[in-house]
DNA sequence: CGTTAACTTGACTTCGTTCAAGCGGAGTGG
DNA sequence: CCACTCCGCTTGAACGAAGTCAAGTTAACG
């Protein structure tokens, strides 16, 4: 029941530093034995003293905060491979569950950090995981401070895509969030969320196959609409350099 | 010209630890010759081969990125004692330019991370500048995903006053940057940024006195408006734990 | 004291939210 | 196997907060 498999790694692009730094830090985990966690059940609460790190081993966790009255913000999603409480001083600034049903390591924050600080290897491998969870952060307030529902919809299945095996055959992206999670990640509501995507359908960029499933039709117009600019093709260069 | 009274640490509330973080490792810098940087000149620009760390010793900075069309997020403001570029694997992920005129220290990313890496007090700093990092970018998407104009704008108000030195006197608060940099700091325009403050103004939360400071008279109530829920008084608690 | 850039204010538009109703598929029980 | 129910999602219509566009106003600087 526990330690299955362990496709641990098959993420597919992300710079070559990171999965490196993954693939290195994981060794801290291999000695704890994996703990199922069912979709929906919480793995750490904002507030509580951050005594372990977690590591999934299988499915996909959200990290939320929620403020003042019942507002809550997915501040990111992680899946296989990934570590949860990397970049914790002392204290949760977030709550964990499981969005899926999933298997989980934990090893306590002391050993971790002893272990990084004895190594060589860990230790740059520590670093850049928080620099890439920076860089991740830095993305997500570029999403919530200038792009629109459509921009934010495209960038976000860009991502999901990017992080799933090879795109499971002839493009069909699995979607484990249901539509709250997506709005709350993306500074959305539910209701946007849905007609966005039923725009995108129409326009013939993804199908949607049941509640979890996307077929993906047109990448290169998913990537154009994600307003990030990567090819500067259109009206992409006006920056008006005011120094 | 260079090296003045050095008053590099005088930002009130952080942590503890913070406080030390920045301490012990701005040491680093003694060394280094404070460079002056004109209001407006940029420190070091997003793609660019992140080849140093800055110390601000003097100033205000700004760091941005920009998107697609003329697009600006600023992501953060740092302050004397600050440094820049800790949490960045290889590349500049934001371009950053002085928004007073500066006076900053410059150190090379290598030497940096040897010395780091050698010294065991530096290290635990370092990660803990990291983790603090971290913090304010969630509290940012938190402020962009959920918040309104005026809980935008009491939230900056009040960071702006925490780094302040003792307020100054009664209160009066410094804001040493433009509108426009606030809006594209807060996800707003420069308009809704205007209106806002005149509507805190004519509540009497706070009173502008000319373009760059602020008479803060009601911090209780600007801390109610921020939205941050630090106290439970009103309608504050009614999350709905669905598991 | 005059010029100019930065800021404020007003009128109108827009995109996303809100509120409300309808749909559909998975699970349950007859 | 079908009918029923429930929940997650979609769709529609009305509303509203912030954006846009366009004047004014202010204060900073030479």
């Amino acid at each position: 029941m526990l330690m299955q498999k362990s496709h641990a790694f098959e993420h597919a692009e992300t710079t070559n530093e990171t999965v490196l730094a993954g693939q290195s830090l994981s060794s801290l985990f291999f000695a704890s034995v994996a703990e199922s966690y069912p979709a929906g059940k919480a793995i750490c609460r904002e507030g509580d003293e951050a005594k372990h790190l977690f590591q999934i081993v299988e499915g996909v966790v959200r990290l939320h905060r929620i403020i003042g009255d019942g507002r809550r913000v997915i501040t990111a999603f992680h899946f296989a491979g990934d570590l949860i409480g990397a970049s914790l001083p002392s204290d949760f600034l977030f709550t964990a569950e499981a969005v899926t049903d999933c298997k989980i390591r934990r090893v306590s924050r002391k050993s971790f950090h002893d272990d990084v600080a004895r190594s060589d290897t860990l230790h740059p491998a520590y670093i850049s995981l928080l620099c890439h969870e920076m860089t991740a952060a830095h993305e997500q307030m570029v999403l919530l401070s200038k792009k629109n529902a459509e921009e934010r919809l495209c960038s976000f299945i860009l991502k999901l895509a990017s992080r799933s095996s090879p795109l499971s055959a002839q493009g069909l992206l699995r979607v484990p969030m249901n539509r709250q999670d997506i709005a709350d990640h993306l500074g959305l509501t539910i209701e946007t969320v849905s007609r966005t995507i039923t725009k995108l359908a129409s326009r013939k960029i993804v199908i949607p196959e049941g509640r979890h499933d996307l077929q993906i039709v047109n990448l290169a117009r998913l990537a154009q609409l994600s307003g990030d600019a990567d090819d500067f093709s259109e009206k992409s260069c006006h920056r008006v350099s005011l120094h």
